[in-house]
RNA sequence: GCCGAGGUGGCGGAACUGGCAGACGCGUAUGCCUUAGGAGCAUAUGCCGUAAGGUGUGAGGGUUCAAAUCCCUCCCUCGGCACCA
């Protein structure tokens, strides 16, 4: 009997389909458990072999969950939204919904192929009107509670995309989508006050379990210190804020400084201004890399004529420009301490300004600057107060003063939300010119993204939605006069910072979802996906969620209890898989020539789940050999009435460690396991009854569904595998009568020899030193001492 | 520079709470089978050594009867952040 992968594997999932087997129950009394794969794009390209190795993971977890008796949650939809397919609309003229469409069903096809146990009846399309209706209802939530707001400021833009973006989609000065340079401009955008919930984003985080990783680049990302602003006044009647972490170092100041962009460099007099404006044009004309770059080497120009004093000694000191100092960070300026900050020294070095040292401390070392915690000197009445009681003092001593005040700034920016792209969610809002900013009524949600001919960006800083003028105007909904429509819509992250929501109650017309539904499912138990949406997707989709949380839309205040990331399946030549570089696997091809369960077991197999490993055809082949090698042995068992009590007892070693590993998100070493275990089994076929291959079968089954069912059936059960229990481990039945003992004579292993279980030491002791090939190490030396570990190892010290 | 993860055979990787390092798979070698093999099966396989034995988890030191595992110093790789005052 050979096994046929095709024939036995399309049999299975028809039988799956035409038996719902994977719908979820609503009424059902068991515990529920909420597995969740982050829901891909659902690109032309279908999907590669690095895809499917989460949704595998998941698809293991949900199986052996549903079969430990837990009511799963498993779905699958699409984020489908974003620029591939309005750019591939662009170029061929087919209309983005239609490629949307075809792409999607190709990839569903993909994964039905894999023998993924997706509940389909609760898939979800973010371009889905009766999706988008809830993306646009959450936004107006956000809009009518003050955490939506549209604001003219210089904000990223893509060139090349023809579109605004925000922070997080800026990598390295390029954007993220097309890697072209990015540049600033100044646009009026909607933007999202992600801000207010700084504190509440970072305090969750000590709530969740989450990769170490993900938790510091987010909690780096929202940047949050604390510190003092202090009021410098400026020629005697203006005063100017900086924002410092380090007032302990006040004394230390020797001048301020102020970023290009900030206002107060065109309201003062300053004897040198060409000079000023000249470099302040120049800094704002450079982009997001040349300034990087640049950081180096420090440039700024002196405010001549400017008197700035020292709030804490009265002392005048020096006003520069310089762009070292970023706008858009604190106050836009800073009190340079050159002695205690490096940037400050470097700059005070150029222009020959004056250093004060005031902070001494015991790792201080010559020629460099001393930047950490210390005691004061140099700082009169705060002499030989240590920094921490210094930035308390002094702190204290001009709030009295009115010139200073306790304050926390984040380096997180608000949300800058809108898109001038066509394939997004059109933003609900309404320009009247005597109402002004108006909400579209919820009953008349979804607004529908209008069908356009053109779907170009147009560069301008307006979506192409702004041309369609029968969808542009309209009558105000408050006053009856004439209005416009937004135009903008909304970024691609928009649809999943939510999705997870949706497929809880995904057919619901009334309501966004059903409240006591969503308290059933919530949260998330396990959320799989890449390690890229680090301050993306998973930042994003907290913010909104704790949004709704407030509002009482949600009953929990974290939407992913726990995440764990894939790692990434590399090419054969170690690079990324991409089309550019001719270096895909198709899932296609392996499962057509290997099958779906060798597919599966082998990118489980490869490595520990989280980390990057290069794919490897040979690998495959072993897994597939490994396969038809547990196929024969069970097929040439199956009339086998008992095992034997050596046999039962591998099966439950086997079933313990398979249970205890998973458990652990180990998905490598299970499967080692099933190969050492038939390996073993080979050669003792006949003790292979009944009732361990069915076990055995019920372990293997979430790795190799298909295998497993038809192996099922070949036992002649009429029943699907997929209505068995998780078997537990009997751990009486793997106690052994004997052990192999370790015997070392100074801590070097001399020989290994079988006790009965629990023998005690004095026994062992006894066997050892009567042992011949053990003479020649002890005999005629002094046993100084006995090491003895239980049913592992005796160590006899001679030396 | 800062933060995070990691460094084990020719390769991917195992190793509980400190107790046989190298499970499992790949590759390689030899043999069998075959008209043939980039198929299948069997055996071997960390390194040095014919062997006894020695040696070995990035480097060096320490704790311990015993260290891949704990502590200290350093090096390297990957990922992230990066003038955030």
């Amino acid at each position: 009997m050979e096994y046929n992968h095709k024939e036995v594997e399309k049999k299975w999932q028809d039988y799956w389909e035409k038996n719902n087997s994977y719908l979820t129950k609503e009424d059902s009394k068991n515990p529920k458990f909420y597995v969740l794969d982050m829901f891909p794009y659902p690109s032309g390209e279908g999907l590669h072999v690095g895809h499917p190795k989460g949704y595998v993971a998941t698809d293991i977890i949900a199986r052996v969950k549903r079969a430990q008796g837990f009511n799963v949650l498993h779905p699958m939809g699409w984020d489908a939204f974003g620029l591939p397919a309005e750019n591939y609309a662009i170029k061929t003229g087919v209309h983005p919904e239609i490629i949307t469409e075809k792409n999607v069903s190709n990839i569903k096809r993909q994964m039905k192929m894999i023998g993924l146990s997706y509940d389909w009846s609760r898939e979800i399309n973010t371009t889905d009107p009766e999706y988008y209706k809830w993306t646009q209802w959450i936004f107006l939530k956000l809009y009518e509670n003050g955490l939506a707001y549209k604001k003219l400021l210089p904000i990223n833009w893509c060139p090349s995309c023809k579109t605004g973006l925000a922070n997080e989609e800026v990598v390295d000065g390029k954007c993220e989508r097309c890697g072209t340079e990015t540049t600033k401009k100044d646009i009026e955008q909607w933007v999202l006050k992600i801000t207010a919930y700084a504190d509440k984003l970072l305090e969750g985080l000590n709530d969740i379990d989450w990769p170490e990783k993900i938790k510091e680049m987010q909690k780096n990302w929202i940047g949050r210190s604390e510190g003092w602003e202090i009021k410098f006044s400026i020629n005697d009647t203006k005063e100017v804020s900086v924002f410092t972490t380090r007032i302990d170092t006040l004394f230390g100041c020797t001048y301020l400084v102020l970023a290009p962009e900030h206002p107060l460099v065109n309201e003062l007099q300053i004897e040198n201004k060409e000079e000023v404006l000249e470099y302040i044009n120049k800094a704002k004309n450079k982009s997001e890399r040349e300034r990087i770059s640049e950081v180096k080497d420090k440039t700024g120009v002196e405010l001549k004529g400017v008197k700035v004093i020292n709030p804490i000694n009265g002392k005048e000191i020096k006003a520069y420009v310089a762009d070292y100092v970023l706008f858009n960070y604190g106050t836009g300026a800073v009190m340079a301490v050159p002695a205690h900050d490096e940037r400050d020294f470097d700059f005070a070095n150029k222009y020959e300004l004056e250093i004060i040292e005031v902070i001494k401390g015991e790792n201080k070392k010559e020629g460099e600057v001393f930047i950490e915690d210390g005691v004061l000197f140099n700082s009169f009445d705060f002499d030989n107060l240590t920094s921490e009681e210094g930035r308390e003092k002094i702190g204290e001593y001009l709030k009295k003063q009115g010139k200073a005040e306790k304050k926390v700034n984040y380096k997180l920016r608000d949300w800058v939300f809108s898109r001038q792209r066509y394939w997004g969610e059109p933003i609900p809002i309404i320009h009247c010119s005597k109402c002004g900013m108006v909400t579209v009524p919820e009953n008349e949600l979804p607004l529908k993204l209008p069908y356009v001919e053109k779907y170009q960006p147009t560069g301008t800083g307006e979506s192409p939605l702004a041309a369609i003028s029968d969808w542009v105007n309209v009558k105000c909904p408050k006053c009856g006069g004439d209005a416009k429509r937004e135009t903008n819509t909304m970024p691609q992250w928009a649809g999943s910072c939510w999705y997870y929501l949706r497929f809880l109650d995904n057919k619901n017309k009334e309501e966004i979802f059903n409240k006591e539904i969503e308290k059933k499912w919530m949260p998330v138990d396990l959320y799989v996906g890449g390690a890229e949406h680090a301050v993306l997707h998973l930042l994003y989709s907290r913010f909104w969620h704790k949004f709704m949380y407030d509002i009482g839309v949600v009953s929990t205040k974290e939407p992913f209890y726990k995440l764990r990331n894939i790692g990434l399946i590399l090419a054969p030549d170690g690079q990324k898989m991409s089309k550019s570089k001719g270096n895909v696997i198709s899932p296609d091809v392996i499962v057509d020539e290997f099958g779906a369960d060798t597919l599966r077991a082998y990118e489980m197999f490869m490595g520990p789940f989280d980390q990057a490993i290069q794919w490897n055809e040979q690998g495959v082949k072993g897994v597939n050999r490994f396969l038809s090698k547990a196929w024969d042995i069970i097929v040439s068992c199956k009339d086998n009435k008992t095992s034997s009590t050596e046999v039962i007892a591998m099966v439950h070693k086997l079933n313990k460690k398979v249970s205890d590993d998973l458990s652990k998100m180990k998905f490598n070493t299970p499967i080692a396991f099933f190969m050492e275990f038939f390996n073993s089994i080979s050669e003792k076929k006949d003790e292979f009854g009944k009732d361990e291959i069915e076990r055995v079968l019920k372990l293997l089954s979430p790795f190799t569904p298909h295998l497993c069912e038809e192996l099922w059936s070949v036992l002649g059960n009429k029943n699907s595998i997929l209505l068995e229990k998780w078997p537990e481990e009997d751990l009486s039945l793997i106690k052994e009568e004997k052990v192999m003992m370790i015997v070392q004579v100074d801590g070097k292993v001399r020989e290994r020899i079988e006790i009965e279980i629990d023998t005690p030491k004095e026994e062992v002791q006894k066997i050892v030193l009567s042992n011949e090939r053990l003479k020649k190490w002890i005999e005629g030396k002094e046993i100084k001492e006995v090491f003895f570990v239980e049913n592992k190892l005796i160590n006899i010290c001679v030396a």
